[in-house]
RNA sequence: GGGGAAUUACCAGAGUGGCCAAAUGGGGCAGACUGUAAAUCUGCUGACUUACGUCUUCGGUGGUUCGAAUCCAUCAUUCCCCA
Protein backbone atom coordinates (compact mmCIF):
# COMPACT_ATOMS: atom_id res chain seq x y z
CA UNK A 1 0.00 0.00 0.00
CA UNK A 2 3.32 2.32 0.39
CA UNK A 3 3.85 4.22 -2.06
CA UNK A 4 6.87 6.26 -3.79
CA UNK A 5 7.23 9.43 -1.80
CA UNK A 6 7.17 12.14 -4.68
CA UNK A 7 8.57 16.20 -4.37
CA UNK A 8 4.49 16.69 -5.01
CA UNK A 9 2.69 19.34 -1.96
CA UNK A 10 -0.62 19.48 -0.93
CA UNK A 11 -1.25 22.72 1.02
CA UNK A 12 -4.25 22.67 2.77
CA UNK A 13 -5.80 26.18 3.80
CA UNK A 14 -7.93 25.10 7.17
CA UNK A 15 -10.36 27.70 9.29
CA UNK A 16 -13.48 28.16 9.94
CA UNK A 17 -16.71 29.70 7.50
CA UNK A 18 -15.94 33.80 7.35
CA UNK A 19 -12.51 33.55 8.01
CA UNK A 20 -11.13 35.02 4.81
CA UNK A 21 -10.26 31.73 3.20
CA UNK A 22 -11.10 32.20 -0.28
CA UNK A 23 -9.28 35.69 -1.27
CA UNK A 24 -5.67 34.35 0.80
CA UNK A 25 -5.98 30.93 -0.88
CA UNK A 26 -6.30 32.57 -4.20
CA UNK A 27 -3.44 35.23 -4.34
CA UNK A 28 -1.60 32.31 -2.63
CA UNK A 29 -2.74 29.91 -5.98
CA UNK A 30 -1.71 32.77 -8.07
CA UNK A 31 2.10 33.27 -6.52
CA UNK A 32 2.36 29.04 -6.67
CA UNK A 33 0.76 28.84 -10.29
CA UNK A 34 -1.40 26.41 -9.37
CA UNK A 35 -4.65 25.18 -8.50
CA UNK A 36 -7.49 24.69 -5.99
CA UNK A 37 -9.69 21.95 -4.63
CA UNK A 38 -12.74 22.92 -2.22
CA UNK A 39 -12.64 20.95 0.97
CA UNK A 40 -16.19 22.49 1.74
CA UNK A 41 -19.20 19.69 1.61
CA UNK A 42 -21.72 22.42 0.76
CA UNK A 43 -20.23 24.08 -1.95
CA UNK A 44 -20.08 20.57 -3.70
CA UNK A 45 -23.50 21.26 -4.63
CA UNK A 46 -24.38 23.04 -8.46
CA UNK A 47 -27.66 24.36 -6.47
CA UNK A 48 -25.79 26.00 -3.36
CA UNK A 49 -23.81 29.04 -4.39
CA UNK A 50 -24.93 32.32 -2.86
CA UNK A 51 -25.21 30.38 0.86
CA UNK A 52 -22.18 28.64 0.35
CA UNK A 53 -19.98 31.64 -0.22
CA UNK A 54 -18.23 29.86 -3.05
CA UNK A 55 -15.84 32.32 -4.89
CA UNK A 56 -16.73 34.89 -7.22
CA UNK A 57 -17.01 33.97 -10.76
CA UNK A 58 -14.25 36.14 -11.26
CA UNK A 59 -11.95 34.70 -8.81
CA UNK A 60 -13.17 31.68 -10.33
CA UNK A 61 -12.14 32.36 -13.78
CA UNK A 62 -8.58 33.57 -12.37
CA UNK A 63 -7.69 30.58 -10.51
CA UNK A 64 -9.00 26.64 -11.50
CA UNK A 65 -11.47 25.42 -8.82
CA UNK A 66 -12.51 21.96 -8.43
CA UNK A 67 -14.85 20.25 -6.36
CA UNK A 68 -17.18 23.08 -6.51
CA UNK A 69 -21.02 22.25 -7.74
CA UNK A 70 -19.58 18.91 -8.73
CA UNK A 71 -23.42 17.18 -7.70
CA UNK A 72 -26.93 18.09 -7.34
CA UNK A 73 -28.22 17.93 -3.69
CA UNK A 74 -30.08 14.84 -5.01
CA UNK A 75 -26.91 13.15 -5.26
CA UNK A 76 -25.23 11.02 -2.10
CA UNK A 77 -21.72 12.21 -1.92
CA UNK A 78 -20.09 11.53 1.24
CA UNK A 79 -16.41 11.28 2.74
CA UNK A 80 -15.03 8.44 1.12
CA UNK A 81 -15.95 9.05 -1.91
CA UNK A 82 -14.65 12.66 -1.61
CA UNK A 83 -11.50 11.05 -0.96
CA UNK A 84 -11.26 8.87 -4.16
CA UNK A 85 -12.33 11.83 -5.58
CA UNK A 86 -9.77 14.26 -4.40
CA UNK A 87 -6.72 11.19 -4.47
CA UNK A 88 -7.71 11.14 -8.03
CA UNK A 89 -7.87 14.37 -8.99
CA UNK A 90 -4.58 15.45 -7.28
CA UNK A 91 -3.05 12.39 -9.50
CA UNK A 92 -3.43 14.05 -12.23
CA UNK A 93 -2.87 17.75 -11.28
CA UNK A 94 0.26 16.32 -9.80
CA UNK A 95 1.80 15.52 -13.29
CA UNK A 96 2.32 18.93 -14.18
CA UNK A 97 2.20 20.71 -10.75
CA UNK A 98 4.14 20.11 -7.90
CA UNK A 99 2.20 21.96 -5.50
CA UNK A 100 -1.62 21.95 -5.18
CA UNK A 101 -4.00 23.85 -2.39
CA UNK A 102 -6.81 22.62 -0.87
CA UNK A 103 -9.31 25.25 0.59
CA UNK A 104 -11.97 24.19 2.78
CA UNK A 105 -13.54 23.97 6.52
CA UNK A 106 -15.37 20.34 6.52
CA UNK A 107 -12.95 18.58 8.90
CA UNK A 108 -13.92 15.59 8.15
CA UNK A 109 -13.73 15.46 4.46
CA UNK A 110 -10.06 16.83 5.01
CA UNK A 111 -9.13 14.20 7.21
CA UNK A 112 -10.64 11.84 4.90
CA UNK A 113 -7.87 13.20 2.38
CA UNK A 114 -4.99 13.63 4.87
CA UNK A 115 -5.22 10.38 6.39
CA UNK A 116 -7.83 8.31 4.57
CA UNK A 117 -11.21 6.75 5.89
CA UNK A 118 -12.17 3.27 5.80
CA UNK A 119 -14.04 1.55 3.29
CA UNK A 120 -17.26 0.84 4.61
CA UNK A 121 -20.19 -1.05 2.26
CA UNK A 122 -22.52 1.12 0.73
CA UNK A 123 -25.84 0.80 2.60
CA UNK A 124 -28.98 0.00 0.87
CA UNK A 125 -31.19 3.58 1.32
CA UNK A 126 -34.34 1.57 1.53
CA UNK A 127 -32.82 -0.11 4.65
CA UNK A 128 -31.75 3.09 6.17
CA UNK A 129 -35.53 4.64 5.93
CA UNK A 130 -36.57 1.90 7.43
CA UNK A 131 -34.59 2.38 10.27
CA UNK A 132 -35.57 6.15 10.72
CA UNK A 133 -38.97 4.96 10.16
CA UNK A 134 -38.39 2.92 13.14
CA UNK A 135 -36.78 5.53 15.78
CA UNK A 136 -39.63 7.66 14.87
CA UNK A 137 -42.40 5.10 15.27
CA UNK A 138 -40.69 3.17 18.92
CA UNK A 139 -37.88 5.84 19.84
CA UNK A 140 -34.53 5.21 19.97
CA UNK A 141 -34.36 2.41 22.78
CA UNK A 142 -35.19 -0.93 20.76
CA UNK A 143 -32.62 -0.07 18.04
CA UNK A 144 -30.28 0.86 21.00
CA UNK A 145 -31.01 -2.45 22.39
CA UNK A 146 -30.41 -4.49 19.39
CA UNK A 147 -27.39 -3.04 18.12
CA UNK A 148 -25.60 -3.52 21.64
CA UNK A 149 -26.26 -7.20 20.92
CA UNK A 150 -24.98 -7.06 17.24
CA UNK A 151 -22.01 -4.76 18.07
CA UNK A 152 -20.99 -4.52 21.68
CA UNK A 153 -17.88 -3.42 20.73
CA UNK A 154 -18.55 -0.34 18.98
CA UNK A 155 -21.56 0.16 21.83
CA UNK A 156 -19.28 0.13 24.64
CA UNK A 157 -17.43 3.39 23.27
CA UNK A 158 -20.48 4.78 21.07
CA UNK A 159 -22.33 7.97 22.42
CA UNK A 160 -25.05 5.91 22.63
CA UNK A 161 -27.49 9.65 22.68
CA UNK A 162 -26.91 10.38 19.25
CA UNK A 163 -29.14 8.85 17.32
CA UNK A 164 -27.32 9.15 14.28
CA UNK A 165 -24.83 7.32 15.33
CA UNK A 166 -26.61 4.55 16.29
CA UNK A 167 -28.50 4.36 12.76
CA UNK A 168 -24.99 4.41 11.28
CA UNK A 169 -23.27 1.41 13.34
CA UNK A 170 -27.03 -0.30 13.01
CA UNK A 171 -27.68 -0.11 9.23
CA UNK A 172 -24.01 -1.31 8.44
CA UNK A 173 -24.14 -4.10 10.94
CA UNK A 174 -27.84 -5.08 9.21
CA UNK A 175 -26.24 -4.18 5.65
CA UNK A 176 -23.00 -6.48 5.95
CA UNK A 177 -24.10 -9.06 8.73
CA UNK A 178 -20.77 -7.97 10.27
CA UNK A 179 -19.99 -5.52 13.36
CA UNK A 180 -19.68 -1.78 12.56
CA UNK A 181 -16.67 -1.64 14.57
CA UNK A 182 -15.03 -4.60 12.01
CA UNK A 183 -14.89 -2.15 9.58
CA UNK A 184 -13.64 0.38 11.83
CA UNK A 185 -9.43 0.26 11.16
CA UNK A 186 -8.90 3.83 11.58
CA UNK A 187 -5.27 3.04 10.20
CA UNK A 188 -3.93 6.33 8.48
CA UNK A 189 -3.26 5.63 5.23
CA UNK A 190 0.17 6.65 3.42
CA UNK A 191 -0.24 9.27 0.95
CA UNK A 192 2.94 9.52 -1.87
CA UNK A 193 2.90 13.57 -1.20
CA UNK A 194 3.40 15.88 0.98
CA UNK A 195 1.04 17.88 3.21
CA UNK A 196 1.26 21.58 4.86
CA UNK A 197 -1.50 22.36 6.95
CA UNK A 198 -2.16 26.52 7.48
CA UNK A 199 -4.88 27.09 10.07
CA UNK A 200 -6.68 30.73 9.37
CA UNK A 201 -7.97 31.94 12.97
CA UNK A 202 -8.47 35.28 13.94
CA UNK A 203 -10.27 36.96 17.14
CA UNK A 204 -13.73 35.08 17.84
CA UNK A 205 -15.40 39.12 18.56
CA UNK A 206 -14.13 40.11 15.19
CA UNK A 207 -15.03 36.49 13.59
CA UNK A 208 -18.23 36.77 14.57
CA UNK A 209 -18.86 40.40 13.24
CA UNK A 210 -17.94 39.19 9.69
CA UNK A 211 -20.25 36.37 9.61
CA UNK A 212 -23.18 38.28 10.32
CA UNK A 213 -21.92 40.80 7.75
CA UNK A 214 -21.42 38.31 5.38
CA UNK A 215 -24.92 36.62 6.13
CA UNK A 216 -26.63 40.10 5.36
CA UNK A 217 -24.50 40.09 2.27
CA UNK A 218 -25.90 37.07 1.15
CA UNK A 219 -29.49 37.91 1.90
CA UNK A 220 -28.86 41.52 -0.07
CA UNK A 221 -27.56 39.02 -3.42
CA UNK A 222 -30.67 37.07 -2.99
CA UNK A 223 -29.89 34.04 -1.27
CA UNK A 224 -33.87 33.87 -0.16
CA UNK A 225 -34.57 33.92 -3.75
CA UNK A 226 -31.90 31.00 -4.33
CA UNK A 227 -34.06 29.14 -1.30
CA UNK A 228 -37.14 29.90 -2.28
CA UNK A 229 -36.39 27.74 -5.96
CA UNK A 230 -34.95 24.53 -3.18
CA UNK A 231 -38.11 24.88 -0.90
CA UNK A 232 -39.59 22.33 -2.95
CA UNK A 233 -36.73 19.92 -1.92
CA UNK A 234 -36.36 20.99 1.99
CA UNK A 235 -36.36 17.45 3.05
CA UNK A 236 -33.35 16.63 1.29
CA UNK A 237 -30.30 15.95 3.74
CA UNK A 238 -27.85 18.18 1.63
CA UNK A 239 -30.01 21.25 2.29
CA UNK A 240 -30.08 20.97 6.22
CA UNK A 241 -27.23 23.33 5.31
CA UNK A 242 -27.39 26.70 7.31
CA UNK A 243 -28.82 29.72 5.00
CA UNK A 244 -31.67 27.51 4.06
CA UNK A 245 -33.30 25.55 6.66
CA UNK A 246 -33.74 29.06 8.28
CA UNK A 247 -35.42 30.20 5.05
CA UNK A 248 -37.26 27.35 4.74
CA UNK A 249 -38.96 27.79 7.81
CA UNK A 250 -39.65 31.14 6.92
CA UNK A 251 -41.67 30.28 3.74
CA UNK A 252 -43.32 28.01 5.76
CA UNK A 253 -44.54 30.82 7.67
CA UNK A 254 -42.98 29.55 10.94
CA UNK A 255 -40.82 32.36 11.70
CA UNK A 256 -40.18 36.14 10.18
CA UNK A 257 -37.52 36.37 7.68
CA UNK A 258 -35.88 39.12 10.05
CA UNK A 259 -35.56 36.02 12.98
CA UNK A 260 -34.38 33.99 9.76
CA UNK A 261 -32.05 35.90 9.25
CA UNK A 262 -31.40 36.11 13.00
CA UNK A 263 -30.71 32.64 12.90
CA UNK A 264 -28.44 31.56 9.75
CA UNK A 265 -25.89 34.26 11.76
CA UNK A 266 -26.54 32.24 15.31
CA UNK A 267 -26.03 29.10 13.42
CA UNK A 268 -23.31 29.79 11.16
CA UNK A 269 -21.74 31.27 14.35
CA UNK A 270 -21.89 28.31 16.27
CA UNK A 271 -21.05 26.20 12.78
CA UNK A 272 -17.59 28.38 13.10
CA UNK A 273 -16.88 27.77 16.82
CA UNK A 274 -17.44 23.69 16.20
CA UNK A 275 -15.02 23.97 13.21
CA UNK A 276 -12.36 25.12 15.47
CA UNK A 277 -12.70 22.54 17.76
CA UNK A 278 -12.33 20.04 15.43
CA UNK A 279 -9.63 21.77 14.18
CA UNK A 280 -8.37 22.17 17.60
CA UNK A 281 -7.21 18.73 17.20
CA UNK A 282 -5.01 18.53 14.52
CA UNK A 283 -1.42 19.31 15.95
CA UNK A 284 -0.64 19.42 12.02
CA UNK A 285 -2.10 22.67 11.66
CA UNK A 286 -0.02 25.58 12.12
CA UNK A 287 -2.30 28.67 12.69
CA UNK A 288 -1.83 32.20 11.19
CA UNK A 289 -3.65 35.45 11.03
CA UNK A 290 -5.15 35.85 7.91
CA UNK A 291 -3.27 39.30 7.52
CA UNK A 292 0.05 37.42 7.65
CA UNK A 293 0.51 36.63 4.58
CA UNK A 294 3.82 37.09 4.06
CA UNK A 295 4.32 34.47 7.03
CA UNK A 296 2.18 32.09 5.47
CA UNK A 297 3.99 32.28 2.13
CA UNK A 298 7.55 31.73 4.56
CA UNK A 299 6.16 28.81 6.14
CA UNK A 300 5.08 26.98 2.84
CA UNK A 301 8.30 27.90 0.95
CA UNK A 302 10.14 26.27 4.08
CA UNK A 303 8.23 23.15 4.73
CA UNK A 304 7.27 22.53 0.76
C1' G B 1 -53.29 65.07 38.22
C1' G B 2 -55.98 59.99 39.43
C1' G B 3 -55.94 54.42 38.96
C1' G B 4 -53.46 49.79 37.66
C1' A B 5 -49.19 46.50 36.31
C1' A B 6 -44.25 45.61 36.47
C1' U B 7 -38.66 45.64 37.96
C1' U B 8 -35.28 38.24 38.91
C1' A B 9 -28.47 36.00 36.66
C1' C B 10 -25.72 37.95 29.54
C1' C B 11 -31.13 38.01 27.42
C1' A B 12 -36.16 36.21 27.79
C1' G B 13 -38.77 34.21 31.73
C1' A B 14 -40.73 30.91 36.12
C1' G B 15 -40.65 31.28 41.22
C1' U B 16 -45.28 34.58 45.88
C1' G B 17 -41.99 32.84 53.54
C1' G B 18 -37.56 27.80 54.56
C1' C B 19 -36.75 22.09 49.75
C1' C B 20 -33.59 28.98 45.92
C1' A B 21 -27.35 30.27 43.62
C1' A B 22 -32.88 30.53 42.00
C1' A B 23 -37.04 26.19 36.99
C1' U B 24 -37.07 26.54 31.66
C1' G B 25 -35.54 28.44 26.96
C1' G B 26 -32.02 31.31 24.20
C1' G B 27 -27.20 33.12 23.86
C1' G B 28 -22.14 32.26 25.22
C1' C B 29 -18.21 28.86 26.40
C1' A B 30 -16.01 23.98 26.47
C1' G B 31 -16.12 19.29 24.21
C1' A B 32 -17.40 14.56 21.23
C1' C B 33 -17.73 13.02 16.38
C1' U B 34 -15.40 7.42 10.14
C1' G B 35 -19.54 8.35 6.37
C1' U B 36 -25.12 13.19 2.65
C1' A B 37 -20.72 16.20 9.08
C1' A B 38 -22.94 23.78 7.44
C1' A B 39 -25.15 17.38 10.23
C1' U B 40 -25.77 15.02 15.02
C1' C B 41 -24.76 14.70 20.21
C1' U B 42 -22.72 16.04 25.40
C1' G B 43 -21.20 19.20 29.52
C1' C B 44 -20.64 24.05 31.87
C1' U B 45 -22.60 28.99 32.47
C1' G B 46 -22.84 34.39 40.20
C1' A B 47 -17.78 34.51 42.73
C1' C B 48 -13.79 31.70 45.14
C1' U B 49 -12.50 26.21 45.28
C1' U B 50 -9.66 20.14 42.31
C1' A B 51 -13.73 18.83 45.39
C1' C B 52 -16.52 18.97 50.14
C1' G B 53 -17.90 23.73 50.72
C1' U B 54 -17.88 29.02 51.70
C1' C B 55 -19.41 33.84 50.33
C1' U B 56 -22.38 37.77 47.68
C1' U B 57 -27.22 38.01 44.59
C1' C B 58 -33.57 38.60 42.67
C1' G B 59 -34.44 47.73 41.12
C1' G B 60 -32.52 51.06 45.93
C1' U B 61 -33.14 51.75 51.20
C1' G B 62 -35.37 50.53 55.72
C1' G B 63 -38.55 47.12 58.37
C1' U B 64 -41.48 42.39 59.97
C1' U B 65 -39.73 37.30 60.86
C1' C B 66 -35.88 32.13 63.87
C1' G B 67 -35.81 32.61 58.33
C1' A B 68 -37.54 36.96 52.57
C1' A B 69 -36.63 36.92 45.52
C1' U B 70 -41.29 36.02 48.05
C1' C B 71 -44.71 40.07 53.45
C1' C B 72 -44.80 45.69 54.91
C1' A B 73 -43.10 50.92 54.21
C1' U B 74 -40.68 54.17 51.21
C1' C B 75 -37.85 55.92 47.02
C1' A B 76 -36.50 55.16 41.79
C1' U B 77 -37.52 53.49 36.86
C1' U B 78 -40.73 51.41 32.94
C1' C B 79 -45.47 50.29 30.84
C1' C B 80 -50.91 50.61 30.52
C1' C B 81 -55.71 53.05 31.50
C1' C B 82 -58.51 57.58 32.93
C1' A B 83 -57.99 63.01 32.99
Amino acid sequence: MEEKKTNKCLIIIIGPTGVGKTDLSIRLANDFSTEIISSDSRQFYKELTIGTAIPTPEQLLKIPHHFIHIRSITDYYNACMYEFDVIDKLHSLFQSKDFVFMVGGSGMYIDAVCKGIDEIPDVDMKLRSMLIERINNEGLDNIRAELKILDPEFYATADIRNSQRILRAMEVCLQTGKPFSSFRLKTPKKRNFKIIKVGLNREREILYERINQRVDEMIKNGLVEEAKELHKHKGLYALKTVGYNELFDFFDGIISLERAIELIKQNTRNYARRQLIWFRRDKEIHWFHPNQEEEITKYINQNI
